[in-house]
DNA sequence: CGGACCTTTGAAGACATTCAAGGCCTGTGG
DNA sequence: CCACAGGCCTTGAATGTCTTCAAAGGTCCG
């Protein structure tokens, strides 16, 4: 299947990366989690919808998943929410701080959680630790940066079931990232979220999930979901706009 | 008008930025341009169609528009081209090379275009020769973070007419903040570009042009464009789902 | 057990797309 | 210089995907 091809971990190449998924995000492997360790406070677990940071609160520092999942909303002006990512273990974010000195997005625990606070300036030294490579922060920022435009290019561009497809199989490549199943898991997030996320209604994204288990691509229940045809998944991806 | 409120250059604080409208990319003032002249390379004007970088190129610098237009693709699985960002006078691109030193989209010129080339090793230099502020670097590319994440909401929660409003704001406040005209200029892309950057198809962009004509929200010719009704039309980026 | 919330499914409606055609502008070549 | 081919843009009509409206089943938790 193409999509179980070998896949490294992100911190510096994430060649294979598969365009036609939502991205990886960048990503830390269990032993240069263990290095963080040493550095970085770590709070008690967060539970259910507890948030990491708010919109307009001051940036100190950037976050890693350490067990559990995120989610990364803006507010728009009338106060809607709109979802811009969702972050798995070993996975950071918080660049949006940056900036201006204060987070744009809110982050907030989807189940319970455990992350990992870095504080900002001793990042830097911390990459170095961990790789011989410099410039460590900018190249995870530059791809944040090209996991968004990915987004953005799934947005602009595809139908309702793509999307979901893209979401299930970027889950699913990141999930194996960690080493955990990337065939049968539980997604973190709601169907809302989901919908908020892909740019439909929830309507929608159930009816999708409807479809691809009538299809045999998958099995969901509840939260639960097992992927049974990748290949299927791949095909809806890559099928421009043929439909059945 | 709220959109003639001052809005500050962009290189540290942006705060003016309004959440409604596609976000002011990072831009240098004009002083700050100048600056640059001493350190970056000038090639000759590019034409149209002429590219800066193409997707796969190894990585060297980050470039800043000092004349003209750039659009930003990516090629998806399929080869299609996906629009994910314009550039206009003293805003910077190319942060999309660092994470694996290869540009993962291409740049080409809109129209007749000079660029400057800044090798990415003297950016920092560069950076604190115009500021006190140090991880000058960190801040333009959370600056394009942050923007990706606006076009991201602009795609997944707005209609055809928010997203061609947002756009044209967009647009005017950049060019307000070179002390260019803002309610009379010439888009330098394509209604094809357009469209794929909104995700949306070039006959949906068209008739939006022609009822915002016809509404008396601008006038439009062409490539020519004058607004006549920012607050109308910032009233129709605002208004979630009220249509006439 | 009851209530709130989430999820699913159906049916009607709406916005955007697709298909189609005509006008306009540009540039190239006779 | 004019003719003509090819883009690009606009507009109309039909189709379709997604949304909206509506309702019911399920789950979690007090």
């Amino acid at each position: 299947m193409k999509h179980m091809e070998t896949i490294f971990a992100c911190p510096i190449s994430c060649r294979n990366c598969r365009m036609s998924s939502l991205c990886i995000p960048m990503s830390l492997r269990s032993d240069e989690l263990y290095k963080l360790d040493q550095i970085i406070l770590r709070g008690k677990p967060l539970q259910v919808r507890q948030s990491i940071f708010r919109a307009g609160d001051p940036f100190t520092s950037i976050y890693a998943v350490r067990s559990g999942s995120v989610k990364a909303f803006r507010l728009d002006d009338d106060g809607r929410e709109q979802v811009v990512a969702f972050y798995l273990p070993g996975e950071i974010f918080g660049w949006d701080g940056l900036a201006d000195n204060n987070y744009q997005n809110t982050a907030v625990a989807l189940e319970t959680t455990s992350v990992c606070e870095i504080p900002f300036e001793q990042l830097d030294h911390l990459a170095s630790s961990i790789t011989s490579n410099q410039n460590y922060t900018t190249k995870l920022m530059s791809r944040e940066i090209i996991n968004g435009q990915r987004l953005i290019a799934l947005l602009a561009g595809n139908s309702a079931h793509q999307r979901l497809a893209s979401l299930l199989i970027s889950l699913s490549d990141r999930l194996a990232l960690q080493k955990l199943s990337s065939t049968g898991f539980r997604l973190p997030m709601s169907r809302g979220d989901i919908s908020n996320y892909l740019g439909l209604t929830v309507e929608t994204v159930s009816r999708t999930f409807s479809y691809f288990q009538k299809m045999g691509y998958l099995r969901v229940n509840k939260k639960e979901v097992e992927l049974l045809n990748l290949d299927a998944l791949q095909e809806v991806i890559a099928d421009s706009d043929v439909f059945a």
